[in-house]
RNA sequence: GCAGGGGUGGUCGAGUGGUUAAUGGCACCGGGCUGUAAACCCGGCGGGCUCACGCCCUACGUAGGUUCAAAUCCUACCCCCUGCA
């Protein structure tokens, strides 16, 4: 295939950190980017209008494949015209396979050579989910980005284990890569666009390397996955378990590693500390569930660190969230008033801490796009390091 | 006035002679959350001392009493609720 489904381009670099354009079918993403995790169609607690709004601006979202699989249904979803048309997002989406879930639900599912049996954690029904599967659900999704389906190890897996995941993952990543081409082919894809520019109109499709902690394992793991051939690349398996020294060896090692002219993608990453120590070692990528969910769990990202909007200092406090934070959020409301809302129970907590978690992780990526574009990335993330370390108050 | 029921820790409410500082729920306080089984989960919650094992004090309306031992039994008193006058 000569025309591709995404372009990657770069702009500027500062050391290893990059920043540049991913083209998808439906939008310019600007990069080093951080995508609000959409799993079931939503990206909780939030309006579309919000993450379209200038003061949020997500250019990508995710959905999960698992998620939208058991509830409402591929062909449901078809039926609707695919998730794009389904919810009203018309900006990029990128899909998760189920793979994550396949560690995630540990003792609800079994795996084998053929795919993963997973105990429904909605109902209790038996499914069945194979890189096949994956590969035809995303398809019938119709995301602009669509992830092979591999094998998450434990952080703490030993080297045996860790291989004997990498192996299962990259023999998945050929099956995902061959069934994706064939649905493809078939013309499955419910997002598809007619070509445009350099653009195919189809879907692109990750790879993800594995291998736990061993650097020798995520090595091997990046050859064959390179050697298969995605548009992008991402790295999974950290952040569940493993040291934080170790996650952040791992990429210092892998990331510079992979391809240059394609995106590398940091999956399920992480705080925002977590986002500019990837950027520094060549991350362009990431998806987290920390800003949304904390948010919705009473705990504010601020500039000065992590902030409990529950504790009772705060019960008449005057000052934002976050003194520095330009967002709707912190220009309009008091501590005291966002805790207040939390702990009488009130949606509308959830909701603004969501917006300004939101607010703040798409924020600091602009900041440190512009960072790099200026050359003055290290000295940014430096102080920003320290800012957020030192506290709240 | 008579008859019956009842007064328990911030609150509601278990417990009716012996590991009971007293089950639970709520409230309150604190912590956690990294490709979302999560608007969720965990912990603390009479006071004092100790790094800690632990020790001491004060508590089941009030005051007495019985008993080795009482929130639990007895007596008196105070208060609340229901019914009858």
């Amino acid at each position: 295939m000569s025309e591709r489904a995404i372009e990657w381009q770069e702009i500027a670099r500062d050391g290893c950190a990059r920043t540049g354009l991913i083209r998808t079918r439906r939008s310019v993403i600007e990069t080093p980017v951080f995508m609000p995790v959409g799993t079931l169609g939503t990206v909780k607690g939030t309006r579309f209008e919000a993450l379209e709004s200038p003061e949020l601006d997500a250019r990508i979202i995710l959905g999960n494949t698992y998620h939208l699989w058991l509830r409402p249904g591929a062909e449901v979803i078809r039926a609707c015209g695919g998730l794009h048309k389904f919810t009203g997002w018309r900006r990029a989406l990128l899909t998760d396979s189920g793979g994550f879930q396949v560690w995630s639900l540990g003792a609800l599912r079994k795996i084998s050579e053929e795919g993963t049996e997973f105990r429904s954690h909605v109902d209790g029904s038996l499914r069945f989910l194979s890189p096949e599967v994956s590969m035809q659900v995303q398809a019938a999704l119709g995301s602009d980005i669509v992830m092979a389906f591999d094998e998450c190890a434990p952080g703490k897996a030993t080297h045996e284990e860790a291989r004997r995941s990498l192996e299962l993952t990259a023999r998945w990543a050929e099956r995902s890569r061959r069934s994706f081409d064939g649905l493809q082919k078939e013309g499955m894809d419910t997002g598809r666009l007619s070509p445009s520019g350099a653009l195919s109109g189809g879907q692109a499709l990750f790879g993800i390397v594995q291998g736990a902690s061993y650097l020798d394992l995520r090595r091997e793991s990046l050859r064959r996955t390179v050697e298969i051939g995605f548009d992008g690349y991402a790295i999974g398996g950290l952040s569940v378990g493993e040291e934080k020294s170790l996650m952040y060896e791992v990429i210092a090692d892998l990331a510079p590693a992979m391809p240059e002219d394609r995106p590398r993608y940091l999956m399920g990453v992480g705080t925002p500390e977590d986002l500019l120590e990837a950027v520094a070692r060549g991350v362009d990528m990431f998806d987290c569930v920390l800003p949304t969910r904390n948010g919705r769990t009473g705990q504010a990202f601020t500039s000065r660190g992590k902030l409990n909007v529950k504790n009772a200092r705060w019960a008449t406090d005057e000052r934002a969230l976050d003194e520095e934070c330009p967002c709707s959020v912190c220009q309009r409301h008091s501590r005291a008033y966002l805790r207040h809302l939390y702990v009488t129970g009130e949606m509308l907590a959830s909701i603004l801490l969501t917006h300004h978690n939101l607010a703040f992780f798409l924020d600091t990526m602009r900041r440190v796009r512009q960072a790099i574009r200026s050359g003055d990335f290290t000295r940014f993330r430096r102080e920003f390091i320290e800012r957020v370390g030192s506290g709240v108050e």
